[in-house]
DNA sequence: ATCGGTATCGTAAACGTTTACGGTTTCGAT
DNA sequence: ATCGAAACCGTAAACGTTTACGATACCGAT
């Protein structure tokens, strides 16, 4: 009968259970008066653990050259206070050992992780795609990365999206809003912190953050006055969400060129849709039933451009004869479709690069100076118009 | 003249100067052997410090309730070892504190990060978005994060992003080669390391780590069979880089077909390009000078697939009368484009959906059993063929 | 020898968590 | 009172870096 014996004073004597703490029968030790549990089979020596897949570490290194940690660290990043001469040697060690510096403890420490979060509605959607692509490359341009979360055009997963990524993983976050994002509050809380928030595309023009976002007003006034030079004057319009800026600026233009040439707006030619195939379908059936007839239809996204061209080839309405086409977006789709889309160039990567470019220079400025940059586009003038 | 004052000591007499290091003077107190610097301003007391915007921290938490880190720790986390009471102390002065965790420390120290990397070839690809699209939704299902990469079809930019990303970053990795990949060493390397790696729909067949892609054997056997039940026999191939999967197995699938039906293949038929416009192009016209005459081109990619059709219109040449068309991908612009465009469906969103779920299981249950997964598809036939 | 100065290295704390283990208190049954 | 047990909480180490500050050795000019 194997006696426990008290790992301080290595008596057995006065020794009394005490308890089953996790699991584990527990000692007392009268005598010293100490609390224990049984000896566990702990790792004798730390080497066998080592010797595993693990990735090594500045303190193998350390331990492989007879030097502090703090010396190698030096060696590595090139810093002063230390010779030429073990610079070398660690640095070449470090190479051979096949030293991978372990990020998180760097960013736990330098309070920087050089990612961006990106929250944008689709990835299925061609506009979004390319932006992000130009996102993603400016981004590794500047040595950083992006970590992606889709919000599927659902504002509660945008929120939750914002909270799963603003925990210390992002230097700066990067959003493109839902259709149905009309509050803004889940923003504005993390508005004074120290991780800068960006809004790119459709943005909500009111919130004091930096945005990024096409020239939409100039693009329907250019779109407008073309229609309106081609002789149209009962020009339909498809439109977003009413809260979007590119619904409110797009509008805008399109109001500014009609006001012009003092054409009344008619109300029963605008349709706010949320670009999916049933409600474009919809709208365009009221529009046809309109009396005067409409010449000119405005997609503000090229997808559904084209999915109304479709449609009016199948009710055998002759584009652009009798009703002109427009998109906005200049996708690659609208050079397939036939009559060829012509379209309002809004040069979406480019606004992916220049959100990119923008939040990681207020990044590394340290400045959280409200900018607000629009980029200009240009006309496509294909077949449909 | 206000001497320096030895902070030990609190002596001024026997203080000497002893270099300046690092821009500040140093002094060097006989009395007690002490070397130092004058005081500089320091931060008296660390509450100024709190005030700013910093994130709280578990710290925070536990001065404010007054007990110890471990027991809001073990609050928060549902720990046992904890008293009711406490418990839900904590956790409201948590919650009304705003406590944020961070993921930087807490992945430190459980070697996780609950992110994948991702390595894709390019973004402005219908094809690679829509698999990024799967992969994500699936990754966030699982509550993973996803980190993108682009390689821009080029290998060193593959290899590089490799190495950026294998840094305590990211518990798994996928990877979709680029055209050009024919080497594997920069994979091998990482091969039996902790975090897994699979490929998905670009693969490396004889890599032995888990692969995700369309079935593609199978798909070109029922493209061939079908083309040649319509009685084509001069069937045109349209194919990607030779060391790919996808170029392999798709021409296995044609070869067999045309064996079983006694027909000898032609190399002439064959074009390997990297799908840019001009080389589509060139292998068309190429092929159109052959006799006897094709009368049918498959395309590895429905993009290109589509360039053919719009070439083919251009010479006035009737689609599928005198050459039928099909595709691989059934991408949105196979049915726009008119004819519209036979394809096989290689349903690409579940092969990233696949490609995700398959890692993520095998992170979570640590097994690196090697599983080769086909996403079987389906053709899907339209006016071109 | 003394002293100011430079070059090079180590110590220890810090970043914010988690966790193995020890201590204290309480309680019920002898 | 004594003893076994359980409940609850704290200490300290660990994860892998970076960095403020001290220590040591050495050197050249008094």
């Amino acid at each position: 009968m194997s006696r426990v014996k008290c790992p301080k004073c290595n008596k057995a004597e006065r020794i009394l259970k005490s308890g089953i703490v996790r699991n584990k029968q527990r000692f007392y030790c009268k005598d010293c008066n100490y609390h224990f549990i049984e000896a566990s089979p702990k790792r004798k020596n730390n080497i066998v653990l080592k010797s595993n897949n693990d990735q090594i570490s500045l303190q193998d290194i350390a331990a492989a050259a007879g030097v502090s940690t703090t010396t190698v660290s030096r060696a590595l990043k090139d810093r002063t206070d230390i010779s030429e001469k073990t610079k070398k040697f660690i640095k070449e060690l470090a190479n051979s050992m096949n030293y991978q510096p372990n990020m998180l403890a760097q960013s736990l420490v330098s309070r920087t992780t050089h990612t961006l979060g990106v929250i944008i509605p689709s990835l299925e959607t061609t506009i979004f795609s390319t932006m992000l692509s130009g996102i993603q490359e400016e981004a590794s341009r500047y040595g950083y990365r992006v970590i992606i979360c889709t919000s599927n055009e659902n504002q509660e997963t945008e929120i939750a999206n914002i909270l799963g990524l603003m925990n210390n993983m992002i230097d700066g976050l990067l959003i493109c809003h839902t259709i149905q994002t009309s509050t803004f509050e889940h923003i504005r809380i993390h508005m004074g912190k120290r991780i800068p928030i960006a809004q790119f595309y459709r943005v909500a023009i009111d919130l004091p953050i930096t945005q990024i976002l096409a020239d939409d007003e100039v693009g329907a006034e250019e779109v407008t006055e073309y229609l309106i030079q081609k002789g149209c004057t009962r020009i339909a319009m498809l439109l977003g969400s009413k809260s979007l800026s590119i619904t409110q600026k797009r509008f805008k233009g399109y109001q500014n060129i009609l006001k012009k040439h003092g054409i009344k707006i008619d109300g029963k030619l605008l349709a706010y849709v949320d670009f999916s195939l049933e409600q474009v379908e919809k709208a365009l059936d009221k529009w046809l039933k309109i009396t005067p007839k409409i010449d000119a239809i405005i997609s503000i996204s090229d997808r559904s451009a084209v999915q109304i061209i479709r449609q009016l080839k199948k009710k055998k309405i002759k584009i652009p004869n009798q009703i002109r086409v427009f998109g906005f977006g200049n996708e690659f789709v609208g050079e397939i479709v036939e009559p060829q889309l012509s379209t309002f160039d809004t040069r979406i990567r480019v606004i992916g690069e220049e959100a990119s470019r923008l939040l990681i220079e207020q990044i590394i400025s340290g400045s959280r100076e409200i900018t607000s940059k629009l980029i200009p586009g240009k006309l496509v003038i294909r077949d449909s118009a």
